[in-house]
Order: C-alpha cells, then structure tokens, then sequence
DNA sequence: TGAATTATTCAACAAATGATGAAATTATCG
DNA sequence: CGATAATTTCATCATTTGTTGAATAATTCA
C-alpha cells in the first residue's frame, strides 16, 4: 500500500518518530504526537510497528545498517590506498567520520535527526550501553583494530579511552544544541558541520598521538 | 525546621531529584517517583520549591556555583605558579578537569548524580543552550582566555571549536554509561575516573595543539 | 501555656497517556 | 465484479500525570 508521492504512512510515522524522539528523547515524546506530526491517526503506529519501544527501536535501527556501510566503505577504501604500514592516524579517523558528515549535508533533514537520537542514546545511562553496543560495537571494533597498527606502542586501555573521548566529541556536535554559537559569539556555528569536522580530525588525531605515543 | 538527622526534607527531595532526572532525564521522572525516593509526600516538592520545572532548575542550580568556584580557585592557583607566558594548555586543561574528577570521589554520591545530570543538560537540545549558558559561560571564557594565551597562533574559532569537542568527551564520561566498559572488554571501566582523567588531559592537550599549532 | 507560623499530609481534580478491540475504508487479484 | 486481505479510523479503557486546596501536625516564640 505505496501512497502515490513514494512515502507510506509507515515511513511518514518514522520519519516524524525520529526528529521528535531526537529532540525530546524517549519520555519527551507521546504517541499523539507523533501521529499529529505525521498527519496520521494514533493507532497506525502500533498497527505498523508495535508498542512504543519497538516504535523507538525500529527507528534506531532503520539508518544504522546503512551508517555502518558507509563507514566500513570508507576504511576499507583508505586501507587500500594505503601501504604496507596501514593507514595513518588522521585517514582513519577521517573515515570514521566523513561519512557521518556527508549524510548530514544532505538536503535531506532525516539524517540530521536520526545523527541527534544516535547522541541522545549514546549519551543515554538507560538505552546507552545495550543499543549502540548492539548496533555499532562490531565496526567500531574494526577500526579500533587499525589504530592500533598506526600506533604500535598504544596498549587497549589507552585506544579505549581515546576512542570514548573522540565518541562524546561527535556526540555532542551531533546533538545540535547550538550551545557552541552562543559561547563563540558565533564563531562557531553548529550549523556548519563542514567546519565541525574539519577541525575535529586533527584534533582526535592529535589525541590519539599525544595519548599512545608515536610509533618506533 | 532541620531534621534530626541534619538532612532536611527538602534536601532529601533535591537528592531524590537529582539522582533521578540525571538517571531518566527530565520526562522520564515522575514527582510521585522522587517523593517516593525520598520518603516524603507528594506535594511536598510543590510547597518548598514549585513546580517541576521549577525543581529541576533548583537541582541544576544547587551546586553549579561550587563547582565553578573550584575551578575557578585550580585556574587561578596554575596561573600564579606559571611564569609571565603563563601555564601551559596540559596545566590549564588539568585545572578544568580536576575539580570534577575529585568531586566525583568523594565518598558522596550526590557529585557523581550531579555531573551525569549535567551531562544531560548539555547534550540537551531542549535545555542545552539555555541552562549552560547561564551558569557556566562565564567562567569558561576565562579558560579560554587562558588557553589563548597559550596557543598565540590560535584563532577563536579553532578554540571555542576545541572547547566543544573537550566538552563533548568530557559530558560522555559524565554520563557513565557503562557502554565504554563492554566496548573495550573491561580494559576501561567507566567508574574509574582516575583512569578517565588522566587518559583525556593529554588526549584534549594534544587535540589543541594539534589543531591551534605550537606557539612561535 | 497557647496562639501563630511553618511544615506535612490527605484527597481529589482535570488532562493526558499508551494501548486495543471493533468498525470502516481501501487495495489486491482471481 | 466480488471476495479476501491489508490498511486506516473511531471510540473507549484503565492508569498515570502535575497540581492544588483543605485538613492535620509540628515547631516557634512571646
């Protein structure tokens, strides 16, 4: 049942699930809600998904395959570009986070709200653990694996830790809080994801290097 | 009116709240939930402080100002020990993270609700922009300030851009999570904040210099 | 003590919530 | 078409929510 502009209700009710859901987080959010923002009735929700936490879930997971593609394309592609040594520090955390921006530039806005529920569970001490683990701890495990040839002398304890602090970075430039324009007097805009990321790169780079010590 | 022992009820509703809203987020709490933490009645919030609102904002505010002057009392004690180029980033870092890490050692849980509360505050699109601002920008422009003097070559926007990305992997660790734990096997535990803060002052350190570029 | 102030509890309200069967509508396809 | 299935709406339920006014208890202090 393909409604004649492409998007079903379904996706309509998922699209409008994941933009409240991000900005208002699980509680924040209620079913009428949703469905008045979808322009659909309250009980098509539960038609087409379930109850509300499979509702939340199935959000989560719509976009999470497609994220963990894109970024293993990424890294498998600077891997081969590079030598026998591997990748440097700096290209493979620009694979690990160029793709996060593409999809935010995007025209379309989807990206930029599911990126900021991805913040907010991230950040989450209830769904944190279980549901990103689930989704994304087997990528982020291969490119772990990769720092650690770029930095030989590094021991897990100090990937680990490095790789948290570069986590709640994205995090919190995901999360779009606009909190960064106003204490830059607009310096910054959070807007501005080019520059975000730009910046970012060298400085989790610089991280790591400063943390693990340069190899040899 | 003081209870006998020294923990007024109001103080217990505080408490309650605290660990609560840092817990399960503002909407994720019910009065009835922190009133039945606390051991009190219901309408007790309403009388000593107003509305939910009004108690989540008390929360937030109750130690906001203890914690700035700690970091206030490190930022100024590493200024008087540096010479006239003033302290390093390493030193000025270390006087913004210290304070937190020894106020969530201490024995009380209270500090450790607190900062995981702030977490969320910051991560918050909601409230964000609005609540950070207020209390603590302040004091973060003289650390910045500081750290400009540090990095001659630095532009604002490079470092109000670090800042973010410092606050981002700090609020992470706040947040306690647990996720950091399963991610790297127990090779990092996220209740050990010794271990937190003496891995991200080289990591943010190095972050800065690596993107601001070394003095001269 | 006893009156007055403060603190606490009780009871109840209207509004909102997640959920779900039953009814109505629309699509599918032989 | 006509019947079977998929989709959507409607009406309603029991709970829960934040809030408040009145009643009760505890404290203060003259």
């Amino acid at each position: 049942m393909q409604a004649k502009n492409g998007i079903s209700k379904k996706e309509r009710i998922l699209d409008a699930a994941e933009q409240l859901f991000a900005r208002h987080g699980y509680d924040g959010v209620t079913l009428r809600k949703i469905a008045t923002e979808a322009g659909v009735d309250v009980a098509l929700a539960n038609y087409h998904i379930g109850n509300k936490r499979e509702l939340f879930e199935a959000v989560f997971v719509r976009r999470a395959e497609l994220l963990n593609q894109y970024r293993a394309e990424a890294l498998t592609l600077c891997e081969e570009n590079a030598g026998a040594d591997g990748p440097t520090v700096e290209q493979i955390i620009e694979a690990f986070l160029r793709p996060l921006e593409m999809a935010q530039e995007t025209g379309d806005d989807g990206w930029q709200h599911y990126l900021a529920l991805v913040a907010y569970v991230n950040n989450s001490p209830v769904w944190g653990k279980e549901l990103m683990s689930r989704h994304f701890d087997k990528l982020i495990k291969r490119f772990i694996k990769a720092l650690r040839k770029a930095l030989p002398n590094a021991t897990d304890k100090q990937l680990f830790w490095c790789y948290n602090y570069l986590s709640g970075a994205l995090t919190l430039t995901f999360a779009q809080t606009g909190r960064i324009d106003k204490l830059s007097r607009n310096a910054c805009k959070s807007s501005d994801f080019q520059a975000a990321y730009n910046h970012m790169i060298p400085f989790v780079a610089g991280g790591f290097r400063s943390v693990c010590g340069e190899q040899g």
